[in-house]
DNA sequence: TAGTCATACGAACGATCGTCTGTATAGTAT
DNA sequence: ATACTATACAGACGATCGTTCGTATGACTA
């Protein structure tokens, strides 16, 4: 599975062959295919590997810091570490998947809209703890904060796997800085 | 050369195959093969037919603004009216070539670079040419927030086209308002 | 020991991939 | 009228695609 994982990061949830997984495994096209039944599985497969990935590297480490500011700066943390990791080839996963089957309707895509919607109200959540526990001002626009947000991320994480270029990391964690109270965000 | 696009700009890249482009055309295999040389010739054709259309449609319109504040809202203006254009499918091709091509070095990822680098600098000339026409303060951090401006144009491009969902418009276009001085942003 | 079941295999299926060869047609230049 | 060039064609090539079939192996159960 981690092999199946590996190719889509890499070269796409398209580029996941069933040859080249079987090719990745030592195994025989025939013994791949009775695993999962059809191509579709094995692809939505990957994506739920991706997230299981994700929450254990991110997402809960992240839940063990306090709600609010410090707990959605903890999580940013975490996911600009993770997509400029060298053992999380291809960046953020997810990003990649949606610019893929963007205009493409299908049991993958409302798949990845599940995870990327749960992605959004996670840190829209979080800022709502932080309006109520006063960390903010009352008047922060948290949805649209909150897409900002995930929005840069996710175009830093293609950037950065485009370009090579680790500036554009501290493009995104200054401009987190900025958005955020600065005085509770360390970048 | 139009169908190829937009094959492309729907499906991807990858997608476009020569036996998808001959069908579209209704050309043989062998003809529409014999145009080009290679399939990779091809998908050269398709991006420099992207960055016609694209100049024409968005770049070219606004450069007749005055330089500084006014071009860049025009410009982003435009490019949020395209992406979101029906018959600009798939929204941003950049954007979407751009991710597909994040881990696959080559002459496509080459030629996306130039393109996303001028789309950078283009972004970034104009804020300093509005830092030294004293629209903004001298201490505006250019670099920073052109990087910022363009993920999130980019992203907001993928998201719309994934959920169909005009909201994220909205969210992008105030979010620019709160970043470049409002009173001179119309959205 | 015999039977059952899951697992993985080799081999092949029709389809499509990118590419190449050879040919026919149409237009242009001599 | 003849020669040349560009264009498009049909057809085939080896490779790979997702999928299916029949079979062999091993572990567990009656």
């Amino acid at each position: 599975m981690g092999a199946a994982f590996e190719i889509a990061a890499v070269d796409g949830l398209d580029a996941l062959t069933i040859g080249r997984l079987a090719v990745a495994t030592s195994m025989s096209k025939a013994g791949v295919f009775a695993h999962y039944g059809s191509k579709e599985a094995i692809q939505l497969a990957v994506i739920d590997h991706a997230v299981d990935s994700f929450s254990r590297r991110v997402v809960s480490p992240a839940l063990e810091a306090p709600p609010g500011l410090v707990r959605i700066r903890d999580f940013l943390d975490r996911y600009l570490r993770d997509i400029s990791c060298s053992d999380t080839p291809g960046g953020c996963f997810f990003t990649t998947a949606q610019a893929a089957y963007a205009g493409r309707p299908g049991p993958i895509h409302d798949r990845l809209a599940e995870v990327l919607r749960s992605l959004h109200d996670l840190t829209a959540n979080e800022l709502r703890a932080a309006v109520t526990a006063g960390e903010m001002p009352a008047q922060t626009p948290v949805a649209r904060l909150a897409y900002e947000i995930v929005a840069l991320a996710q175009a830093t994480s293609v950037e950065y796997q485009f370009f090579a270029d680790p500036t554009v990391l501290e493009h995104c964690s200054d401009t987190l800085k900025a958005q955020l109270p600065p005085e509770s965000f360390t970048g």
